[in-house]
DNA sequence: TTGTAAGCGTTATCAT
DNA sequence: ATGATAACGCTTACAA
C-alpha cells in the first residue's frame, strides 16, 4: 500500500491538517514543522492520492482533449502545443480519440460529467449534436471547441477561418492563370463546409469569374475518397486545371490519383492542399498549402478553458484565426 | 451541482447502498426496487462521481498509455488498437506523450503512483531508467513495456524483434544483388540498437559477407538526422548501394536527401525503411519496409496489463513479435 | 432484500 | 500555529 497523509502525520507527530497545509504550501504552518514534514514526505516518497484530493477539493487539474481524428498530423500538432500550455499551468492532459464517432464522444463526455477532469477541449469533428449542447448547459462543464461549429453558437470556441483560407487560395490560383478551379471539401453537411464554399464563391466573383457548381465536390475526409474523387472528375464533363483540397488526407489521396493517372503537378493540375506538416511535406512536388495556425489555436483554447475553469470568463468568447497560404511548387504555373 | 447517489436514494426512498447495488448490477436488490432506482437515475441523468468511486473501490478503470513519440504513425496505430481493446474491456485510456523526456515520464508516472490509473503501458523510448525501475518494484504499479528494453528484464513486455527484421532486410537486399548495405539506426546507446546491428551482422556473415563497421550509422531518430546522414555518407570513403533505415522519421529524411541529391531509388540506392503506415506510404517510389505488428503489439500488451491488474499473472511475461518485410519498388534491383 | 455505518485519502472549517 | 472533525460521493461489510 502507498503511504498516506495520515502516516506522515503520525510520523511527524502532528495533525493531518497540518501535513496537508505544509505539503500544499498553505499559510499557517511553522517553518520548522513544515520542513520536518516535507522531509518525511520526501523520504518516504509520498504521493498524494489524486482521487481523494480531487474529491475533497472538487478539482483534478486534469483536462480532457477530445480529438475527432488522430490521423491528422495537424491535430497532433495542436495537441503537442496544448501539452506545453498545460504543463506550464500545472495541468495534465487526458487525450481521447473519438474517430468521429458520436458514441465515443458521448462516452468521453462523462469524464467531464463525472468530475474526472476540470474541463474539456474538443478538436474538430462534426456539427455539435444534442448531447454536447446539453452538457454545455451545466456551468460545471467547462467546454472549449476548436475548429468545430454548432448551429447555435453557445460555445466558447477557437476557429480557423476556412472561408478566408479558401479565398486566398482561389486568388492565388487565378493569379497563376488557372481558371477552372475545383474545390474538394468534406462531405459532412455542416457550417464549416459551407464556409469553405462561401470563400470559394466569393473569391471567384470578386475576381470576375462565374461559379460552376459542378466544380464543388463534397467527399469523405479520407485518403481513399480523395483518390476516388479525381477518378470521377476526369471522367466528367468539365475538367478543372487546379484543385483546392481542404483536408490533409484527401489531399494525399488526390495527389496520389493525379500521379497514378500519369498526370503532372502543376503542369496538368495545380494543387493547393491543407495543413503544413510532416505528411504533406513528404509529397512530391512540394505542395502549396493552407497552413493552420496550430500554436495559436492551442494557446487560445487553453487560455479560454483556464478562464472558464477559474470563472474568469465574463462573456462567451469566440476567436477566429486565419490560415496562411504557403506557396510552393504545386501551384506555380509553368507559363508564368 | 451534479446529482449524487444520496439524492437518488432520497428520491427512491431507499438506502444509498441499495442504489449503489442497483446501479452496479450487484446481487441483492429486488427487481422492482432496482427498476425504480434505474428509472430515477436515468431521469436525472445521474453520473457516478468516478473520483469517489475510485477512492472507495481502489479502482479507476483507467489506464495510462505513455508514448515516447507522438510523431510516429506506427505508435499512433498501436494507440488506436489499444483504444479498441480498452473499450471492449470497460477501460478508458489516458494518453500521455513524453517526447522522450525523462522528466515528463517521471511526471506521468505519478498517475500510477497517485492511483489515478490502474496500470500503464509504456510505448517506445530509451532504455529504462531508475525511476521506472523503482516504480516497478511496487506490486501496485502495473506496468507493461512495449518496444522498450531494460538492463535487467524485470518488466512484463511486448517486443518487436528488430534483429530478425534487419536480418530479413539484409537477406532480401543481398538477394537483389546489393552488396554494400548501410544500416542507419538510432543513436541512443540501448539494447534495441544493439539488436539491430546484431541482426545486420549475422545476416551478412550467414551469407558469406564481410562486415564493415563504417557502414553502420547511429543517428538521432528524426527526419533531419536522416537527411544529414546521407550527405555525410556520400562524402565518405565507402559509398553504399543500399540503405536499411530503422525508424520512420529517419527513413523520410534519408529518402528526401537521396532525391534532393539527384539520385534515384532504387537505381542508385536501394532503400528499406521502417513502418508500414500513412507516412511511409506517401513516399515515391513505393517503399520496401519492415512492418511492425502493431495490432499484435497492442493486443498482447493490453492483455498482459489486464492480467497484472487482476493479479492473474503468475510469472513475468515477455512476448517477442517479428516484423514483416513488405517488398516494394524501392529495393528491387533493375538488374533482376 | 434492505439498511446502517465504516472507510477510502484528502481538504476545509472551526476551535483552541 | 496547530488540532479536531466534518465533508467530498461512493463501496462494502455487517446487521437487521
Amino acid at each position: 500500500m502507498q503511504i498516506t497523509l495520515k502516516d506522515i502525520a503520525r510520523m511527524a507527530d502532528v495533525a493531518e491538517s497540518t501535513v496537508s497545509r505544509a505539503l500544499n504550501n498553505k499559510p499557517g504552518v511553522g517553518e520548522d514543522t513544515k520542513l520536518k514534514i516535507i522531509k518525511i514526505a520526501k523520504k518516504h516518497n509520498y504521493r498524494p492520492n489524486q482521487l481523494a484530493r480531487g474529491l475533497a477539493a472538487n478539482k483534478t487539474n486534469m483536462i480532457a482533449v477530445i480529438l475527432s481524428e488522430m490521423d491528422s498530423p495537424g491535430n497532433i500538432e495542436i495537441v503537442k502545443s496544448l501539452e506545453k500550455a498545460a504543463e506550464k499551468n500545472g495541468y495534465q492532459i487526458i487525450l481521447c480519440n473519438t474517430n468521429n464517432q458520436t458514441e465515443k464522444e458521448k462516452s468521453y463526455l462523462t469524464l467531464l460529467e463525472s468530475n474526472q477532469v476540470d474541463g474539456a477541449i474538443f478538436i474538430g469533428g462534426k456539427l455539435v449534436e444534442g448531447h454536447l449542447l446539453r452538457a454545455s448547459f451545466s456551468p460545471d462543464n467547462n467546454i472549449v471547441l476548436v475548429n468545430r461549429l454548432a448551429e447555435e453558437n453557445f460555445f466558447t470556441s477557437v476557429l480557423t477561418d476556412y472561408s478566408q483560407g479558401v479565398y486566398k487560395a482561389v486568388g492565388h490560383l487565378l493569379d497563376q492563370g488557372f481558371e477552372n478551379i475545383a474545390l474538394v471539401g468534406g462531405e459532412d453537411y455542416n457550417l464549416i463546409e459551407e464556409e469553405k464554399s462561401a470563400g470559394y464563391k466569393a473569391a471567384l466573383i470578386d475576381h470576375g469569374y462565374q461559379i460552376n457548381e459542378d466544380l464543388i465536390f463534397s467527399i469523405k475526409a479520407d485518403r481513399k475518397s480523395g483518390y476516388n474523387v479525381f477518378l470521377e472528375i476526369i471522367e466528367g464533363d468539365i475538367i478543372p486545371d487546379a484543385f483546392i483540397s481542404t483536408s490533409e488526407l484527401t489531399t494525399i489521396g488526390l495527389v496520389e490519383a493525379i500521379k497514378m493517372g500519369g498526370y503532372f503537378i502543376p503542369d496538368d493540375f495545380a494543387v493547393v492542399g491543407y495543413g503544413d506538416n510532416i505528411l504533406t511535406s513528404v509529397i512530391d512536388p512540394p505542395l502549396t498549402v493552407l497552413s493552420e495556425p496550430v500554436d495559436a489555436l492551442a494557446d487560445y483554447s487553453f487560455d479560454f478553458l483556464l478562464k472558464l475553469i477559474n470563472k474568469k470568463m465574463k462573456d462567451q468568447q469566440i476567436k477566429v484565426l486565419t490560415p496562411e497560404l504557403i506557396i510552393r511548387e504545386s501551384s506555380i504555373s509553368k507559363y508564368n
